[in-house]
DNA sequence: CATGAATGAGTCTTCATTCAT
DNA sequence: AATGAATGAAGACTCATTCAT
């Protein structure tokens, strides 16, 4: 959020940035590209300034070592990702379980759809040695976002909230994943978000002791 | 299985082919070793060959190029796995979904969990490109599978098993690959099983229309 | 010579471009170098870089392989001689016998003796699987130039054309590779010319019917 | 012929050198074909031993290195040839020149033409470094023959005997291997040996002193 | 700032040769 | 003697990174 605006502003006011945000997007971009057309194992950092329209030299300008542009390419995506599902799962505080399966459901199945080539692409990224722990917080703030909402709802209480965050986390990434890398996703995407919806409902329901009213 | 009894057999008869045998296993083990502690980029045939005590020379003899070397280990893997969920699920044709949940969810946690090493390890190679395809093929065996146990199911129905059978799977792995990208997997691992029929199950019935008795 | 001037004048435009020439000539050389000095086995892409005074990588930057940098020095060395040979050749037509003899031989000698190591160097390459296509090529371009001047003999007729050029092609060869491989062949060389002329013209006044007058 | 005739009395005599000699004669004729199926670069010490259909470890037996083995099969070829000529030459001392020229032409083509394809294989071995000297040697001995028996002929004086003979080596060399690089030899084969002939004399008719009778 | 030529360490792969069986 | 598994030095080629222009 800061960085999408506060870069809009900034290339108003400093034309130099607004090349240099230009010149870092058609980077991203060909990053994006080199990764899906070629793989992780052939990206290098011709290739991707060449797709890109730019010299090494420039491409280094902005990113000192291409760890240092996987890194922000998978930042980008993650970030994105997480950032809806920590305003999604804000927003149904206090609401009752299905409402809450269904916002988040929602969210991050379109989070994850928007971009899917990017989706596809960034999985090997993410794989990478370096980028782990980068990832697993990540997945650490996307829990405790879950885990924040669950404990409001109005419905259920849960014994192991941990344990329930980690199931449901779980829940929505396997079937994501199962759909990216299946070869038409697109032709199941309707049916599908309700599918998540009842996994992830089913899941909660049976975990669920049914609230204490005077508590 | 199948192939440790017929090399055994081999080996007795001709020694060479026993010391063949241990080399090849050795370098089997190497990799899997390697993958963990250097992750698949790192890998190069030199650290393999040095692992596993042996030279390069040797690794070429019986793997003719690096590809084929790790291809050779995702397989042994992935054969594993998948054997085991096509005999558990043809064990349990015509139980009921709680039965078959159970049965299901058991072989597959202790299947992954069994080589939990080696399932870590072993993420990054399958998502290689030449890999993808017999990836795919292994996938396709294990929905199989356990769509012709949900058909026989003795007390429920699905109005389309295919995707009933995807979403099935993805509840599967999606859990599964949190707990192994988990810090202290074996912690949870006594509840984990009970939380992923959990998941499944709740899924099922929500799916399942009640079968019709006189049919 | 026209790559040499076209290049000279992009040169001085764009210095970059001045540098690499000096580089590609640098591999140029250092290629017959390596050549003379250890043999077509021998020679490596690093020791050719080495004595070129750059890095593997900088000849790979101008050589995508081994195969290509050994083709374009046999390029050049042959492509110098076959226009020498279909200058000469056109320049006769409709001479007598005796002249032709003397023009193709002269200009024969002198472009394989200018450079007599890099003609020297060049035969076990032009030997290569890789490049004998190319070789007949420009083999068969000699013939089609000889035999277009043969047929002008102002004269001489031949019978058989083709295997008079073909066999005066082999009476050109043949000697000219024995001088090369001899120890000495500067000692030999005015001599030399002489004898090639009485060989060739020898067969060809043997071979000719006289010219009809009244045709 | 010593060898020829020796190997074979030896192996009447004694069984195991007669097993010796059909495995020498296997990883020959080996040789040979890996030249002509792969190349000289791509001939390996395995490929031939798997082609003899005996194992390295025996190939070693005969041949203790690599440059061993294609020399015996480069000196195989070439002694043949020699002797060859060296026999055709000594059987027309005192004759004229015509004869001369026919028998040694014939001698010459036959030798080459009966393997075709061995003659082929070797060219690249033959420019090797290592048998460089062995080649001219042979080529030396070749040259002395004809030379001896140039000096006997009974119509003719050469002014520079070893001149001549250089050249008319040249003359004979030239020509075959033109034919043995065509594609289909066999067809001109017959017109070849008296076009062959007609450059030899024609060359040797031109330089000829008519031969002073009282001397 | 941008460029792209140059670098050279690091990879994969091959193959002559050895030696235990 | 024969076998063929094992060796490891050496070669082709790649690519992240630097730096003169």
């Amino acid at each position: 959020m800061r960085i999408d605006n506060g870069q809009g502003l900034d290339a108003r006011k400093q034309p130099q940035q607004a090349r240099s945000q230009a010149t870092v997007d058609a980077i991203f971009d060909a990053t994006i590209q080199v990764l899906l057309a070629e793989g992780l194992q052939r990206l290098t950092t011709i290739r991707v300034a060449e797709r890109a329209g730019v010299s090494v030299g420039t491409l280094y300008q902005y990113f000192p070592q291409k760890q240092a542009l996987l890194f922000a390419v998978l930042q980008r995506h993650l970030e994105r990702i997480v950032r809806t599902m920590e305003d999604a799962a804000a927003s149904v505080h206090n609401a009752c379980l299905s409402t809450m399966v269904e916002t988040v459901v929602s969210a991050f199945v379109k989070a994850k759809t928007e971009d899917l080539d990017e989706a596809r692409a960034l999985y090997a990224v993410a794989l990478e040695l370096d980028s782990r722990s980068y990832v697993r917080q990540v997945g650490a703030r996307n829990r405790v976002a879950l885990e924040a909402m669950l404990k409001t709802a109005s419905d259920a209480d849960f014994d192991d909230v941990g344990m329930t965050t980690f199931m449901l986390t779980g829940a929505l990434l396997g079937p994501i994943r199962l759909l990216l890398e299946a070869k038409s996703p697109q032709s199941m995407m309707r049916k599908f978000r309700h599918q998540l919806e009842s996994l992830c409902l089913g899941y909660l329901e049976r975990e669920a002791r049914p609230k204490r009213l005077a508590d």
